[in-house]
DNA sequence: TGGTAGTAGTTGCGTGTGCAACTATATTAC
DNA sequence: GTAATATAGTTGCACACGCAACTACTACCA
């Protein structure tokens, strides 16, 4: 239970409840929101959320071909994720890898016949989903607040993520 | 498209660019604040962000001990999930374990003075990050507006992810 | 040209998590 | 009181992920 005030250090004030509705609100929307969409595209396609994530991903890029160090930024996972997680689609059939001719190094991650398949089935859940359980508790001014919010909040929260540690 | 009810769309387009940001920005800055919070504590303070989040609810609740499945609701893990997690805090003299005399299953999990102590370090750099990084970028008034948006997520959102799946 | 530094992708390993099965206790029905 | 059912917590197992190390290649520089 609370029983000193707090220490030294600079605000460091508990939250109020305004800051905690709105910060630990959006940690359990988060946590929610993710967990039904992946199950509803797992059960209904068989597809988890983050191989639906790279589909569209490279589905949405020139050539329906994306190198995996792109694709793996733009899916938020680690090269060594993306790796496996690429590994698992080519097994299923839905993504394949192609050498880069320009960089040796470099493999494209290619949406395949039967990716492009999957993929037009799921996106209708998945969108539909999106609508239900997030945009449609929003108008079109209220999307644009959240919009600008999320543009506030991003540089500094992917600077200080990529830093490691945010200065102070 | 700004639909107000919830009007069962089946073939859904494409998200606008405005429900684009509106929901990749909210993905993306969940994904940029825990990691860079989490960063932060385990430099810092050797405390991964889901121990935190467990010594903070068994502080804040009567007489520092809560039973496990409380806890687990409370932190958004399974109750093994959590079982492990609490393991690793007894192992490292955070929490201890004590059964519960009213009904003999049970168990609560108590903060232990170290628990205490780690905690009231964790707790300054946890909240000044989490004004830096988020609550900085709001004033009360869009603060309120947050947790407004989020008070009409959850419901739908925590029900579905409940059941498995939103049968839309 | 040769040497050094940087980058793309993969692999070994450790870790945190959920699901399903299990034990032990509580609750309800009869 | 006993049987059927539900709940609390733990454990076995599988899996997705990140980090660090590694290979192969590119880019820069003197």
């Amino acid at each position: 239970m609370p029983l000193t005030e707090t220490t030294l250090m600079p605000a460091a004030a508990a939250l109020d409840t305004r800051e905690l509705q709105a910060w630990r609100g959006f940690l359990r929307a988060h946590a929610a929101l993710t967990k039904a969409l992946d199950a509803e595209l797992e059960a209904r396609h068989g597809l988890p959320l983050t191989s639906y994530d790279v589909l569209i991903t490279v589905e949405s890029a020139e050539d329906d071909r994306v190198r995996m160090c792109d694709l793996a930024s733009s899916v938020l996972l680690s090269r060594s994720g993306l790796t496996r997680l690429v590994d698992r689609l080519e097994r299923d059939g839905l993504i394949a890898r192609e050498s880069c001719t320009a960089d040796a190094r470099g493999q494209f991650a290619v949406l395949t016949d039967n990716g492009r398949a999957k993929l037009a089935e799921a996106r209708a859940t998945h969108l539909a989903g999106v609508h239900s359980l997030f945009l449609s508790h929003f108008n079109a001014e209220e999307q644009d607040l959240l919009a600008a919010a999320w543009a506030r909040v991003l540089p500094g929260a992917e600077a200080a993520s990529r830093a490691g540690c945010c200065s102070s």
